[in-house]
DNA sequence: TTTAGAGGATTACGTAAGGTAAGAGTCAAC
DNA sequence: GTTGACTCTTACCTTACGTAATCCTCTAAA
């Protein structure tokens, strides 16, 4: 059983800290008589299970609802945990090539597009929030998606059908050429679309790399491929001339 | 000349945002007659430098002053901001290292101390401020010395004998074991004055790494050689071992 | 020329995750 | 039995925006 300031030495976080996850309900050790706090060994755990979340960025309550799920597995947080952290140290790499850039700049010796400036920068936090929400499938993650829960159900109806409209429209011109006026309208839809209904910003780069998805991940892929075989792929290359296009 | 929305779809961060810099100050763009923002060249590099600094999870304030200072170097500023952006990498990598560690851990195939388990998890920002002062030399970066600021000038003068005190007794004791009971008390002594006085929390692990810079950064070197040959060396030593005998 | 719709502005209140300070109780050691 | 280090609670403060409401401006189509 440790004290705070035990703890807090052992993790570097400070005791204002462990006060405060223990007011919110998040980490609450027992107590001595005098209302002196008290960490076990699976307190000291699950403030490491804390951390690791913290670590990438996920909101207190998040992570508070995550941990309080009957179902909640450990190895497969951890698992999931570790991708994602992969994943952040490869956007701070993108920003690592793009400081390097820039000071080539500076000096002469090479020019950026607006674009190029700002590679990596983009710090919208709901990064994680889609991934999450499958891998800890709860309703507590549903935060980002207020947008569309505070839409009645006309209005998802409205919107349901405009995303299978869109779908169908692209899958109709699918054996054209993803650059075509047609295509490119139609993708410019499905860009508007979702900045408008995700609750979520996409930057064209972002945009771009969504694409990329429909074809690296397989649910993507048998998702959109229903409208149409071959329909991931066409999207992809549309979505990548937009992105060029539109810098 | 871009506006507001542009400049946000460009770069990711929000209109809100874009308002915000301009409300305090951070970054104000021209505007047309009737109100609207229009942001410059200048503007988006500007932006750019500050959304490097926020990477490195700068408050704005501090940045707005960095960016304020008449002899701001914006190479010397990217070279910097590289830098710690690798190291900010390599926190991740020792974070995913500690993961790998806990899935090992949770399956039974080994054990962790404590200290183990929370290895790259100290979040505490004051990480770059000493840094910082020195690039940047400004007095704006010395909140973090706010605990050294409101000294009186008696108690600073307290203070910087128990500084030397603290040096000269190890200088003296350099020739014996860094292990031996007068050394890792005087580290003890060295560890409890840092903590009270330098307005920054050192783990154990901080606290042996801090030693290892004593001989990888030359400058420390040369200071604390100063007392006594070798000692920044038997420093290094002693606080390794003051780190791994008190975990 | 009007008018719709997209985009822009200001004002103001709300939020998350603690920091900081004040006042008071507790514990170990001398 | 006092001191010094540690702990507690309460309460107000802070940063960096999000969100909402209300009003203005610009462009393009009718």
């Amino acid at each position: 059983m440790k004290h705070v300031k035990e703890v807090a030495n052992l993790t570097g976080i400070s005791i204002r800290t462990l006060h405060y996850y223990d007011e919110i309900g998040l980490l609450s050790p027992a107590t001595s008589k005098t209302g002196y706090r008290l960490y076990s060994n699976d307190d000291i755990e699950k403030l490491q299970q804390i951390l690791f979340f913290k670590a990438l960025d996920f909101p207190l309550k998040k992570i508070k609802n995550i941990l309080e799920q009957p179902d909640f597995n450990q190895l497969e947080a951890l698992h999931y945990q570790k991708e994602r952290l992969v994943e952040k140290k490869e956007r701070l790499e993108t920003i690592i090539a793009t400081i390097d850039q820039t000071i080539q700049n500076v000096k002469g010796e090479r020019t950026m597009t607006d674009q190029e400036k700002f590679k990596g920068l983009d710090f919208s936090q709901n990064q994680y929030e889609q991934e999450a929400r499958k891998k800890f499938g709860d309703e507590a993650i549903n935060q980002s998606s207020q947008k569309l829960n505070r839409l009645n159900s006309v209005e998802k109806d409205v919107l349901e059908q405009s995303f299978h409209a869109i779908y169908q429209k692209l899958a109709k011109l699918r054996h054209g050429s993803p650059a075509s006026e047609e295509a490119q309208n139609a993708i410019h839809e499905w860009y508007d679309f979702l900045n408008n209904n995700v609750g979520y910003h996409y930057t064209l780069e972002a945009f771009q790399g969504l694409g990329q998805m429909y074809i690296e991940d397989e649910r993507f892929t048998k998702n959109i491929d229903r409208y149409g075989e071959g329909l991931a792929l066409f999207m992809r290359e549309a979505m990548a001339v937009y992105a060029n296009q539109n810098k």
